[in-house]
DNA sequence: CAGTGGTCTAGACCACTGG
DNA sequence: CAGTGGTCTAGACCACTGC
């Protein structure tokens, strides 16, 4: 059971390290094992072998897949669920992450209630503004890695908690990806949109970058947020990432922080 | 070498969980070996047995001390490693974190200019506006876990970059274990805040919480920053903890986002 | 009870640093 | 070259889950 032959099917072998006979090399290029395996199991994720919400096999399995010990697979996955790709379960198994879960449903979702905690004033409330077909302009292009002029979907919606609207979103996404994605299928969709987009779309959103400012608010801000003309918001402006570091959104936020605030953790 | 009886004067041994006979206990408080190993570790370096900055012994010699395998020691030191506690650098050793290094000078400020990176504006300037001894407010006293009438030190300070005033700062420690701070000593001080509390008190920031917000500027905001009064700003609340989650500053910041955003990832 | 992830060990060897 | 952290393996056993 150990190696016969019809293991072959799978991608490559690791490499051995051993012969670094190379003397003038100045950058070696040295790759551990747990490395190397850490992307073939990336690469499967990326590919969609496993989905969200599955198991993926077991240790024992992908070490005999992989040729390695146990150890090594471990490592990998190690990493991986450190970086919230993966989520160990003792005695259940490794799943892949998925953003429809309860308990990392708002993950990105970085505002909450001045008092109480998420959840405490019910489910969120989302209301779909408007979703249209458009071009890129040069600063969306630039941060989704698109051509300028390529197609984007552009969203705009409202997020209210507790009846009193707190977020406005502008969403661009590229068109690509998100074929067949209309205003309709968002504003019938309950839960999270990332959700939406893992089953929908298969794409995953695995990472994000947010920069922050404090602005004032416009009259398009003051009509949707109902607040008064020149009301600070923070803007926060997203740009979230799937696999290797790939843009797939943006988003620009506008948060009232009277009964919110942004709460952020330093390690 | 390996297991002399002068060894003995170190912490209690780690507990064996072998014997877990007990059928009808809720609560197993099962705690594996490396956890306690990486509890005594902590209360080392809580306790000042290796600085800021200083190596702590190899892994071969916790390994020996704490009757373990090396394995075992290296499990908790990933886990203080990965909690930016302790610094491993291959070949030389395993170093206590401080803030005095170059390359995470300004790991709790997370704000950085728009354009370029952090350093191209030059070296931070500090201009100490005032230090204090105060009584704690209400406030003061629930964010540092003291009683309210507490002797707490307050100072406010002006960062400035490329000479414009961007950030004002509000801060309050308890006065114990800060005893003999004073505005002389804060602004002959050059380099980070945090690193004048590791040399001068033995106090090392592990941790933080941010609430942000975004407000109009006062006329205090106004004058000390350079802004028109009503301009928005960024006000950022934090509590920064040492070792145990111990809370030992709050600190009250305003950030002008004209020229500056403040920068989060979200893994 | 079998299967999964989690812990612990012991040993071998590799990569990196500095004297 | 010795000493450090880093990798990899193999095996034993433990904790947890679900059938």
């Amino acid at each position: 059971m150990q190696t016969t032959p019809e293991s072959s099917t799978e991608s490559s072998q690791p490499q051995t390290n051993a012969a670094t006979s190379n003397t003038a090399n100045v950058t070696p290029a040295f790759s551990p094992l747990y490395q190397q395996i850490k992307g073939l199991i990336l690469g499967s994720l990326r590919d969609g072998e496993w989905k969200p919400g599955e198991a993926i096999p077991s240790e024992m399995d992908l070490a005999l897949r992989f040729r390695v010990s146990q150890g090594t697979v471990r490592k990998a996955i190690d990493e991986l669920a450190a970086e919230n790709l993966l989520l160990r379960r003792q005695g259940k198994g490794t799943f892949v992450a998925t953003h429809a879960e309860q308990q990392v449903q708002f993950r990105f979702l970085k505002l909450v209630p001045d008092s109480g905690t998420r959840g405490s004033e019910g489910p969120a409330q989302r209301d779909i503004i408007e979703c249209r077909r458009a071009r890129a302009t040069a600063d969306v292009s630039r941060a989704l890695a698109l051509r300028s002029g390529d197609t984007v979907l552009q969203a705009r919606r409202v997020l209210s908690f507790g009846g009193m609207p707190v977020i406005l979103e502008d969403i661009w996404l590229p068109a690509a990806p998100f074929k067949g994605l209309t205003a309709e299928r968002l504003a019938n969709y309950q839960g999270p949109m990332y959700a939406l987009f893992e089953t929908e779309f298969n794409v995953r959103m695995v990472r994000a970058e947010e920069k922050i400012r404090a602005i004032s608010a416009t009259e398009i801000h003051a009509a949707l947020l109902k607040v008064a003309l020149g009301t600070p918001l923070l803007s926060v402006e997203r740009i979230a990432y799937t696999y290797q570091d790939e843009p797939m959104e943006l988003r620009r936020g506008y948060y009232r922080t009277d009964t919110h605030h942004y709460h952020n953790v330093i390690n």
